[in-house]
DNA sequence: TGACATATATATCAATTGATATAATTTCAA
DNA sequence: TTGAAATTATATCAATTGATATATATGTCA
């Protein structure tokens, strides 16, 4: 396992140390989370996560070495949490791999995946977002670009347009699959940054369902060969 | 016409001045336009964007009042320059508002908006592209939201909803067209945030056809009575 | 050309920011 | 209980940042 974390050295991992400690470091993590996807890298000032955490400023320098550091342990720790929700999914994908899927296997798959990331991306409401943070990483890549882009968009980019793709019966090319997995999945987190927009008029609801019903409707909407 | 420019009071406007004077006020603006959108308000300072325009640290308290102002500055230019570019589609719509729209009318409408509007965001590309600033500011407010929402987003979500209620024959309701209608902008904004992530497997090519040809297909599977 | 508004440049300030040296305190196993 | 490792707190630094006072230069028109 290469670490990606650069020059920053973490004073104190995970997984050394009384319970005490670990327990400060999630509070940390949790705060920078949020702030960091609200306000990006350079929104926020290291006295301003540390004040929210109850920790002071020295803290942050201890437990994970300095500001980049922390921004890192927050997209690793995006991932993981991302592994885990959609673990289910990516088990019944890996499952049906070894044969080429029926079409409409295709498309059940497609939905069941993206039922799961917008419960995944839209669940957790507003703040506590990690979507904010991958999206705002990505499009104006900073310094945990490579980890979102290796562990998140790209599996995920190659996983939707190869089921596009087989949904389509291979009526797709490669290009036009991946420019609608993109749109997509886009569409997603896009939606998610445009919820402060909803809100003004149609109230902080939960939009999941309509979401997921919308994005069933262009899954089916896939052109198929005849 | 009430200034929305709060407290920054800029201490040129546009009008005034020698043509030398507006001559450098417009290379600022472009420079922050990009520098802005890029990496956001706190992600650029004044002396970056004072170097990169080839004028001096005070030529943008001269021109801006204050850091504040610019922004602001950038979010007026932005929906200046979406006006004119949109300016042929939104006469066509208020020509043909008077009368309810037939469903296939309401169809054509749509795609032409959205084509019009794939070509204002994507054509651009990459650097000075306006999209990023907005879609930045929209996920976390920061001065400018005011400006962008009232001019731009609430305007372009109700015009879109109300084209997809009627391409449907209302048999969408509101709340259904305005998951819809907020699921396509964001796949066109987002899409461009994704454009990194593209560029890494598929070069940088120009993608508003493939986009174009997507959200075609996304509008013709729109619900529609039978 | 001279006078005056407009524009650019120099030097500097006060506040903020990330970071560290160092001291005090707490935890927990032996 | 004791003592070493782990954690938290205090005080401070150097660099950066937004902003301004002030001086110089440039353009325009009577």
């Amino acid at each position: 396992m290469t670490e990606t974390t650069s020059s920053a050295s973490p004073v104190r991992t995970a997984v050394d140390g009384y319970a005490k400690g670990e327990e400060t470091r999630a509070r940390i993590l949790d705060v920078a989370l949020t702030a960091f996807g609200n306000s990006g890298f350079s929104g926020v000032t290291t006295r301003q996560i540390a004040k929210q955490a109850g920790v002071n400023l020295p803290a942050l320098t201890y437990y994970f070495g300095n500001k980049r550091g922390l921004y890192l342990a927050c997209a690793h720790a995006i991932v993981a949490s991302y592994r885990i929700g959609m673990a289910p999914v990516a088990e019944v994908y890996y499952a049906t791999l070894r044969a080429p899927l029926v079409p409409d296997e295709a498309r059940r798959l497609l939905k069941r995946l993206f039922a799961e990331l917008a419960r995944f991306l839209l669940s957790t409401s507003g703040a506590q977002n990690p979507a904010l943070f991958v999206q705002r990483e990505i499009a104006s890549p900073g310094p945990a670009f490579e980890i979102l882009y290796a562990e998140l968009w790209r599996p995920g980019i190659e996983l939707v347009t190869n089921l596009i793709i087989q949904a389509s019966n291979g009526l797709l090319s490669e290009k036009k699959a991946q420019v609608r997995a993109v749109l997509m999945i886009s569409s997603l987190t896009g939606f998610l940054s445009g919820l402060p927009v909803i809100a003004r008029t149609a109230g902080k609801a939960d939009y999941s369902g309509l979401v997921i019903a919308a994005l069933d409707g262009q899954i089916e909407a896939l052109e198929r060969r005849g």
